[in-house]
DNA sequence: CTGAAAGCGCTTACAG
DNA sequence: CTGAAAGCGCTTACAG
C-alpha cells in the first residue's frame, strides 16, 4: 500500500508526531532531526494523504463554486466561465481546491448549499448570480458560512458580493464620445426592462446631461437586442431630421446590426458616423470596423472574488463587504 | 458542535455501527431499529460528515478535471467548458464531485497529476487534451490510475480516450451537399497543417470521390482561417472559369468571410451558390443567411467521458477503450 | 439482527 | 526538543 507517516517515522527513527511537525514546519524541531526526517520522506517518496490531513485538521482547503451548468451554458454565458477561471486561479494560488456545483436540478431550493454546509465538504462558497436564491442566501447567513456572491443580489444587505459597475461603464462610454467631439450621440439599448442596459443608459445620459449636451429622447432607442432591430433602429435614426453623429451600442449583437446598417447606408466610420459598443465578447472581433469597446475585466473580477473569500477564511472577523470593479476603454477604429 | 453519528446512536439507543448500517442501507437491520434510527436522524437533523466518510471508506467520490484555465480561456475555448459541463452533469448524477485543476503553471510537467495520485485526492481524472503531456500520460499508466482523455492523444495506445470524428463530419457534409444536388462543391479549409481541417477535408473529398464527383484541385483552398482570406478565396473561386455551385466552410470564421463575399457579389443563397459550415459556435448564429451546420454535440461528449470514468471506477477491470462521437447535421437556409 | 473494537492517516494538546 | 496518547467521525470485519 501507499507509504504513510508511520513508515516515515520508522525509517527516520522518530515518532509520528515528530514527522508531522517536520512536515508542518514547526519551529520546535532540531535541525538534525528535521534533516533526518526529510531524508526519510525523500527516500520513501512520501506524500501526506490529503483526505487524512483534511479530516484531522477539520478544514477542507476546498471552496465550492455554485452556478448553473447546463447544456450550451459555455456558449450562452462564457463570462461565467471566465469568472470561474479567475476564481480558480486565485484559490489555487492560496492552496485551495475548487469544486463545481450546479444548482439547477435541486429538488428543493437551497438543497445544495445546505448539504455543503452540513457535510462540511468545503470551507467556503462562491455563488454565481445565476445560482443565488433567497433560500441559499438565508442558509448562508444563518450558518455564517464564508461566501462571496458574484453579482449584486439586490436583496439583503448582509451578504458579501462583488459586481461590475455598469453605470460607470455608461459614464466612460459617454466621456469617450464627448472627448471625440461627438456631442450628438444616440444610445441603442436592449429591452427597457434589462437591468444592465438600464444602468449603462443611465450612465450615458447622466454624463451627457452633466456636460450640457442632453441626449434628446428620440436618440434613446430600446430593442430586443437583435441585430435586426438594431439595424432598423440605425436606419431610422440616421434618416431622421436630427441624425446623431455617433451611436453607443449596449451590447455586441446590437453593434453587429449597427455596423451592418452603416455599411449598407454607405456611411464612413468614424468620419461620418461613429459607434462604440460595450463588451468585447462574443462578437466584437467580427464587427467591421473593429469597434471601440467599453470592456470589463471579467477574469479579474473572479480573481477579486477568490481573493476575498480566502481573506475571509484566514480572518473570519473580516467585515461583510460589497464592491464593484472598474470598466476599461479599448479604443478601436469606430470612433 | 455539529451532530455526529454518536449523537444519533445515543438518541436512538443503538450502537454507532448500527446507525452506520442504517445510513448505508444494510439489509441486516430490522425494520423497527431502522425506523428508530431514521427518527433520530431526522430529529437531530443529522448529516454524515463527508470528509469522515471519504476517509473511512478510502474513496473520495471526487474526480479531477485537468485542463488549461487561463485568462480569456472561456472566450477562446468555450468548447472545453461545454465538455466540462457535460462531464460534471454525468458525475453529479452518479454522486461524484468534480474538482478543477489547471496544469499551466506546473513547475515540473506532471506535477499536478503525481500530486493527485500521491495525495489520493481523487478517485479518477478527466484530462482535457490541452492538459495532456507525456509526463501525465506515463504517470497515469504507471499508477494504473482511472482516467479518460478528451481528444485523441496521438501517442500511446494504452490510454483511454474519447474524441470527435471529424472525418465522419466531412463525410456528412459531403453527403448533404450531394443530396442537395450540388455536385460542384468547393472546400475552404484552414491551414494545411491543421489536423481537424485535414480530417474534415479528407472526409469531404473521399465522399465526393466515391460518388463519382471528384473535387478538382482548384476547388480545395487553404486559408489562415481569417474572414479576409475566406472572402478573397470565395471571390476567386466564383470568378474562375469553373465556379463551384456550393462551398463547404471548415469553420465559422471562414463561413463569415464566405457569406460576406456572397452578399457583396450579389449571389442568391442557396439558389445561386449554397454553403455549409462546420460547428455552430461561435459565429453561426450571426451568419446571414442562417447556415446549414455540421455540428458536434460537445456536451454529450463530456457526458460520455464522465460516464466512462464512472464505469471504470465501478468496474476496475473494464478494458482500455477509445471511442469517438457522431457529428450532427442541422439544416439551415444556406443549402 | 446487533454491537464492541479496530482502523482509516493524520494533528495537536500535553507531559516530560 | 521529542513522544505517547487522544481524537477527528466514520466504516467494516468479526463475534455473538
Amino acid at each position: 500500500m501507499a507509504v504513510t507517516i508511520r513508515d516515515v517515522a520508522k525509517a527516520a527513527g522518530v515518532s509520528v508526531s515528530t514527522v508531522s511537525k517536520v512536515i508542518n514546519g514547526w519551529s520546535t524541531i532540531s535541525p538534525a532531526t528535521a534533516a533526518r526526517v526529510q531524508d526519510a520522506i525523500r527516500a520513501l517518496d512520501y506524500t501526506p494523504n490529503a483526505r487524512a490531513v483534511s479530516f484531522a485538521r477539520k478544514a477542507t482547503m476546498n471552496i465550492v463554486f455554485l452556478t448553473s451548468l447546463g447544456k450550451e451554458e459555455a456558449y450562452k454565458n462564457p463570462h461565467m466561465f471566465e469568472i470561474m477561471c479567475g476564481v480558480y486561479g486565485e484559490l489555487a494560488k492560496h492552496g485551495y481546491s475548487m469544486t463545481l456545483i450546479d444548482t439547477r436540478k435541486e429538488a428543493v431550493p437551497g438543497e445544495m448549499v445546505s448539504r455543503i454546509i452540513a457535510t462540511r465538504s468545503a470551507d467556503g462558497i462562491v455563488i454565481h448570480g445565476s445560482a443565488l436564491s433567497r433560500e441559499n442566501a438565508s442558509l448562508i447567513l444563518a450558518h455564517q458560512f464564508p461566501h462571496i456572491i458574484i453579482g449584486n443580489p439586490g436583496f439583503s444587505n448582509q451578504l458579501c458580493w462583488i459586481d461590475t459597475n455598469h453605470l460607470l461603464g455608461g459614464q466612460f462610454a459617454a466621456e469617450h464620445m464627448l472627448s471625440c467631439g461627438y456631442e450628438r450621440t444616440a444610445f441603442i439599448g436592449g429591452r427597457k426592462t434589462d437591468v444592465i442596459s438600464q444602468q449603462r443608459q443611465k450612465g450615458v445620459t447622466g454624463t451627457f446631461l452633466k456636460s450640457g449636451h442632453r441626449i434628446p429622447r428620440e436618440h434613446i432607442v430600446y430593442t430586443d437586442s437583435s441585430r435586426e432591430a438594431a439595424y432598423s433602429a440605425t436606419k431610422e435614426l440616421l434618416t431622421s431630421e436630427n441624425p446623431p453623429r455617433a451611436i453607443i451600442c449596449e451590447n455586441n449583437t446590437i453593434a453587429l446590426g449597427v455596423a451592418r446598417a452603416l455599411e449598407h447606408m454607405g456611411k464612413k466610420v468614424p468620419e461620418e458616423v461613429a459607434f462604440l459598443t460595450f463588451d468585447s465578447y462574443p462578437y466584437s472581433a467580427v464587427i467591421d470596423p473593429h469597434p471601440t469597446v467599453i470592456d470589463i475585466d471579467v477574469y479579474d473580477m473572479g480573481v477579486q472574488a477568490g481573493n476575498t473569500i480566502v481573506r475571509k477564511l484566514e480572518n473570519p472577523s473580516l467585515l461583510v463587504q460589497q464592491f464593484t470593479t472598474l470598466p476599461i476603454l479599448c479604443k478601436g477604429k469606430s470612433t
